[in-house]
Parts: C-alpha cells; structure tokens; sequence
RNA sequence: GGCGCCGUGGCCAAGUGGUAAGGCAGAGGACUGCAAAUCCUUUAUCCCCGGUUCGAAUCCGGGCGGCGCCUCCA
C-alpha cells in the first residue's frame, strides 16, 4: 500500500513518487499577510499539516518550505495606510500567523521565505527569462513573461488559452503587454511602493517583483528545481500556479513541480466566506468566544481536501465531543488495570486499526475514512475492556501506540492537551477537594460530596467515580479554568 | 456566458459496480448513592425520473436544487 495523490494537473490519483527516494520536498503557499488569516484559510493549511505530518509518519525524510507573501497590492496598501513600510505593516500580522498555527498545533516548517527577503534572486530569475527569450521589457518599465514562449501554458487549469483574445478586457492605457495572457515579472515602482518601501533597483529601474514571481523564486531557491508537492488553495490554481509552472519550467527547463494539490475553499453557515457577507471568522475570535483549538483543528480535519466543507458553530460543538471522547479514551487507557490475564486480542484490534488508517491516509489523504478507523478503535477497545477485569499490560500497550501513532498524524489529541493544560496550583486544590467528597461519600454523607461535586462542576471540572478511585479532567479550554483555584 | 464540483439517516461526513464507515444529537436499557465515563439496542426507499447491468448510492442521459473558480481571495 503507498501513498496515492490527486494530481490536479492529470486529475487523477497517482502514486505518490518523489525525484528522491525517501524524500519529500514540499511547498506550501502560504498567506499573504495584511490581516489575519481567517478559518478558511486555515481549512488550507490544516491540510498542509496533514500532508506535512503524514508524510513524516510515512517515514520520508520532509522537507516543507510555506512562505508568507508580503510584497503585493494589499500589503502595500495597508503600508501605505499606517504609514509604514510593508516590513513593518506585516511583522505583526506573521507573528500572529505563526502563533495561530501554533495554536492549532501545525509542525513548524523548515522555513517560511518572504518575498522582501528574496530580490535579488528574483531580479537575476527575470533575467535569466530575459535572455532566453521568455520574457521582455515593456516601454513602462515592467518586464512581462511572454505566454506565446510556453506552449505548454494552461496545462493545469485545463484550458486552451490561445483562444484568448488580445485585448478585450486589458486596459488599453495602463499596461503595454503584447499579449493579453502575458503577466508581469516585474513591475515599475509607483509612488505607494516607494511610501512602503517596496521598491528595489534594478535593470530596468526601480520596481518590485510580481507575485507569481516570488514563489517561483523562493520554492526553487528553497527546494530545487523540481518539487514532489506544491500545495495551495483551489484559488490558485489560475493564474498563480500556471503561470509559477510557466515561468519556473521556462527558466530551469526542468519539470517544476511533479504533484499540484489543491484544497477546496471552505463554506462558513453555509455560504462562501467574504467580508461583505459578514461571515469572516479568525481563529482568534472563535478563541473569544470560548471554542477551544482541538474543536476547531477537528472540524476542519474531518472532510476529505476536496469535498464541501461547511464551517459551523454547531459542528464546532460536535467536534468538540467528539475530541473529547477521544481524550476520555486516552485516559481510560492509563487508568485501565493490567494483569496477567489471557490475551485480550487488543494487539489484533490496534494492528487493524492502524493497517486501515495508514490505507484512509494513503489514498490522497482521506482524514474521513482514518477517523473512522481511530474511532473504531476507540469503540472496540472500550467494549473489550468492559467485558474483562483486566488484560495483559502489553496489549494496552499496543492500543495506546497505536493512539499515539494515529495522533502524530491527526494532532488532535496533542492540540487538546496543549490548551488544556492545567496548572500545579489548581491541581493541587482539585485534589484536596476530591479528598474532602471521598470523606463525605465514606460518612454517606452525600449532601456534601454533591456539594463538592457541584462546586468543581462550576469551575469546569468533571469528577469520574471509578473502581480506581477518583479522576477529574477540565472540560474546555484551560483559560477557563485557571485561576480559578480559590486560596 | 465559460469551466468545474456537489446533493448519503435530525446535523456533519466516508464509501465510485456487489448490496450503506465514523462523529454529533435523540430514544430505551445496563452500570452508579447521584453523576460522569463506558457498553448494549434503536433511527437511511443514498434529490427525482429514465437507462445500462445478473446486480448501482456508485456508470450513462434528463430534470430539480446547492456551491465554487473565471477578479494578486487559501
């Protein structure tokens, strides 16, 4: 069983075969940072995390490279808007980007090139096109690569792009292409870009790189002439990616990138998500509003790339149990009894899963179907530890490696545990409450142990009677919960 | 207008020819001092019509409905 992925380019499933054996070079387009990123955004590049994390669990040694665009219209204009460079205007809206992905428990990448940070090279990657003749110097000052020069143009969006007509919608006075399908390398300075410093020398005069440009540059500076993987929103598909296809093969003359996966936008209540519809949510606000990471990674997570995907507050809340069975599960599991015991058939039941999950994620990474399989888990280990006292300590073993190895793919549990943490202070109150009820409870007297019961209920705090004592855990994020240790 | 996607139980969502995964929610039951957790039982003529086939949610045609891209929006 290996790794099959969707090919935008053919529109089929194909095995997934890098130009190295064992290795993956990924890149990643990532956001262009004049704002927050929103949960659409995030839809992208949870998925870029599973690719990323799958692919590790895989065993190929990953290479991922996401950059942030901060060169383009509107970080120039949010610059030119607070009177800063684009440098300035953006640091904050990256920091918070990183943090989010933090939050949602993305890996970090191996590097997150910026535009600001590759001139040079893209100056010398537009000559190198200048001098073999696929690109050219407009009398404005711009330098457009030439699409007539790429027959294979239009290979991935699927269309004849000959049959264009030059000039119909092309202002007549603003550009000087000589074919409307052309698209800038390289644009002339004007005054906002100056103001935002966002404006480099260069042979044809001051200007600033276009933005197809720049993730050629950066993906083949960072990665090589040929990528394994270059992932994206389906937005990019056209014009973005086919023209980084045509500018990037017809500077190299190698193949660029050997598999194109796109994610399909996310819906929000229903509808597309876009400021005039009022729909636009960020991962902070959601924070605010009390919805903790795991629930959020979990929705987002749950439906297939390439299918519909309709964010809601309701599905947020249906993650959120079922994040939290999966973390109930975990605990049951280091509380469980062990003993000799006979064989349990655990072992059989985690090698299963885990045959069926690595099957779900290796065709074109199918989360749905790997989380059917983790939740089968779940439900046929919950139901064997029920029917028996206790089983051999090497078969709980084998169920909880088997969570934990699902885990470094999905990242759920690890995104629940990261902002659930509970801090020493309150743990220590906890406790000395449970003792207070487990007196109480001993004296019959249950008016108090529900008093104490209803007391940490109030904090969030949920107490679980079991034949091994007493175990508590904190629903919700952690923010709700700490602090709240009285003195 | 051009290109493309989708329509599966109350909600979300897998499944692309062999007879419907999983999650959430609901109902009943077991366990519990009460709970929580867990288990058991329970809810689908797979949008409609026609066709192909021994057999279709899955393929083809038509219809209805929803959505996306075509604008430097992931």
């Amino acid at each position: 069983m290996a790794l099959k992925v969707f090919n935008t380019e053919t529109r089929a499933l194909s095995p997934f075969e890098p130009l190295e054996d064992g290795k993956a070079r990924i890149y990643a387009c990532g956001p262009t940072i004049y704002d927050h990123a929103h949960i659409g955004n995030f839809r992208t590049f949870l998925f870029f995390d599973v690719v990323h994390r799958h692919l590790e669990w895989s065993g190929y040694n990953v290479r991922f490279v996401m950059n942030l665009t901060d060169v383009d219209d509107k970080t120039i204009g949010g610059a030119v808007k607070a009177g800063s460079s684009v440098a300035e205007f953006t640091r904050p809206f990256g920091e918070a980007f990183l943090a989010d992905c933090n939050t949602l428990g993305m890996l970090p990448a191996d590097s997150y090139p910026r535009a600001t940070q590759y001139i040079t090279q893209m100056v010398d990657f537009v000559v190198r096109l200048i001098a073999n003749g696929h690109a050219y110097v407009a009398d404005d000052g711009a330098v457009y690569f030439s699409v007539a020069s790429f027959p294979r143009y239009g290979r991935l969006k699927g269309i004849d792009t000959s049959t264009l007509k030059v000039g119909a919608r092309v202002s007549q006075d603003e550009y000087e292409k000589e074919d409307a399908r052309d698209f800038a390398l390289w644009k002339p300075a004007a005054e906002a870009d100056e103001k935002a410093m966002a404006a480099w020398d260069s042979p044809w005069g001051r200007g600033r790189p276009g933005w197809h440009l720049e993730c050629s540059v950066m993906s083949l500076t960072e990665l090589g002439d040929t990528l394994d993987l270059h992932l994206g929103g389906e937005d990019l598909v056209f014009p973005h990616h086919e023209n980084e296809i045509a500018q990037s093969e017809a500077a190299t003359g190698k193949l660029f990138v050997r598999n194109w996966l796109h994610v399909k936008h996310l819906q929000v209540e229903g509808r597309k998500m876009s400021k005039s519809l009022g729909n636009f949510v960020t991962v902070r606000q959601l924070l605010e509003e009390g919805y903790d990471p795991a629930s959020i990674r979990h929705q987002l997570v749950s439906a297939h790339y390439r299918s519909d995907l309709n964010f809601t507050r309701d599905g947020l809340d249906a993650s959120r149990s079922a994040v939290q069975r999966l973390v109930n599960f975990e605990s049951r599991l280091e509380a469980v009894p062990v003993g000799d015991g006979e064989p349990s058939g655990l072992r059989d039941v985690s090698a299963e899963t885990l045959a069926a999950f690595r099957a779900a994620m290796d065709n074109d990474f199918n989360t749905a179907d790997a989380m059917a399989a983790l939740f089968g888990l779940v439900n046929r280990v919950n139901a064997l530890l029920d029917a028996r006292p206790r089983v051999p300590a090497e078969d709980v073993a084998s169920v909880r490696d088997a969570l934990s190895s699902m885990d470094r793919v999905l990242g759920l549990l690890e995104v629940a545990k990261a902002s659930r943490s509970v801090d020493a202070s309150l743990a220590s109150w906890v406790e000395e409450r449970i003792q207070a009820r487990a007196d109480a409870r001993k004296r019959k007297d249950f008016a108090a142990a529900d008093a104490i019961r209803g007391e940490l209920t109030a904090r969030g705090i949920v107490l679980e009677d079991g034949a091994g004592g007493t175990r508590w855990k904190v629903l919700g994020p952690a923010a709700a919960a700490s602090g709240a240790a009285p003195k």
